[in-house]
DNA sequence: GTTTTGACTATTTTGTTCTAAAAGTCAAAA
DNA sequence: TTTTGACTTTTAGAACAAAATAGTCAAAAC
């Protein structure tokens, strides 16, 4: 056991080898990274990233789970500011617009990268669209207790509506080879989000 | 030229090829049939079929955009029946679900098949999504014009209506190798487009 | 003249081996 | 407890041969 005096020596080198590896993650993927690299980047020796993660595999999820708790922590503290469940949602459509630009740095994570560690993130994703879920009932739900909403299927439609964005994303992401919009393209997306939302929105009202 | 008594040999021939090989793409897809074995099928040699296509990627090229004219024109006689937009686009929705279950087999057609000869397929693609948008288009024109869609974007909210539904259907097929859904998870698909559907239509509609 | 044929060539895919690079290990050192 | 770097193992890629398949064409059949 560590200490007293360093009793966070072991979380501050873990969330540093982190942002090291998020770094070089984040410009060239998982598999034009390698930990050599990273262990350089922090002036240390590969074997001691192997003392912290058992492999790269373990040390990518890592990367993509610190950022996920970021984007759903941003967003929880975004919502709880907000007392109309329409502004919710439209914020978590916001939120996860520039989240997807900047925080996860996707659009530099290769479509190959993701696939190629498939059955250890498999867990991750999933678990994260439970996350999403949760955050996307809790509006819905908010919306109906406030009889603004009329949601008859609220599982299907907390489903549905991430789905749909998903997809439109997703949409506009693939053909290419790696997750990467042109500035008109984004920004073209965005409209498409909002117009989705407000379409969205409409929808589930009271008449 | 062919004799007045066999003015229509050509073209049957041609449908004959065009439904062997639909048989055969439909089963295995593109990368695991081989000309010789529609060839077989029909009875006939390789050589023939070369006679009618100048490669194998226009032969594959044929089968959908035959399987998809079909599709169009079922859709539009559907629709000509009807008188309500709200109907039509439901209509619209049912028969594509149909339509990516039987015509075209795209259930069979594997992803990798398409990206093979993506440039012969693009425009082909891109032409189909022009057409549906043009049944969109009227969809959605006809509602406002009778006074129950308000749409003040028409254009973005008819690429995004396809887009949200491809989207949806696109989500549910990746992840697999291949274009393939158990009952159950189709089952599910389809309530999700019916959800979907509903949803989007009240969110067009007049308040 | 039109269509079909099958032997032909060209191209692509597949399997193999080899090599270099990177992943991952571990006993010794700090 | 943590780090190190030499070590072994695994993987990725290049190069090549072999096999399968695409695509051609002159001659034959219709």
């Amino acid at each position: 056991m560590a200490t007293a005096t360093h009793c966070c020596e072991n979380e501050e080198k873990i969330a540093h080898i982190l942002e090291a590896a998020q770094k070089r993650f984040g410009l060239y993927g998982l598999g034009k990274t390698t930990m050599q690299e990273i262990a350089s980047d922090l002036g240390t020796s590969k074997g001691s990233l192997y003392y912290y993660f058992p492999d790269k595999g373990h040390l990518f999820r890592a990367v993509v789970e610190k950022e996920q708790s970021l984007f759903l922590s941003f967003v929880e503290d975004k919502i709880r500011e907000l007392t109309d469940a329409e502004m919710m949602l439209k914020a978590y459509v916001k939120i996860r617009q520039t989240y997807f630009r900047t925080f996860l740095n996707l659009s530099r994570f290769r479509l190959e990268d993701i696939r190629e560690i498939k059955p250890l993130m498999e867990e991750t994703w999933a678990d994260f669209e439970k996350k999403e879920k949760v955050i996307i009932r809790k509006i819905f739900s908010k919306g109906i207790r406030d009889g603004i909403f009329s949601i008859s299927e609220l599982e299907r439609t907390v489903s549905l509506f991430l789905h749909l964005m998903k997809g439109l994303h997703h949409r506009k992401t693939k053909n290419k080879g790696i997750f990467y919009l042109e500035p008109e393209e984004y920004a073209s997306l965005i409209k498409d989000d909002n117009l989705f939302t407000e379409i969205f929105i409409k929808g589930l009202k009271y008449k």
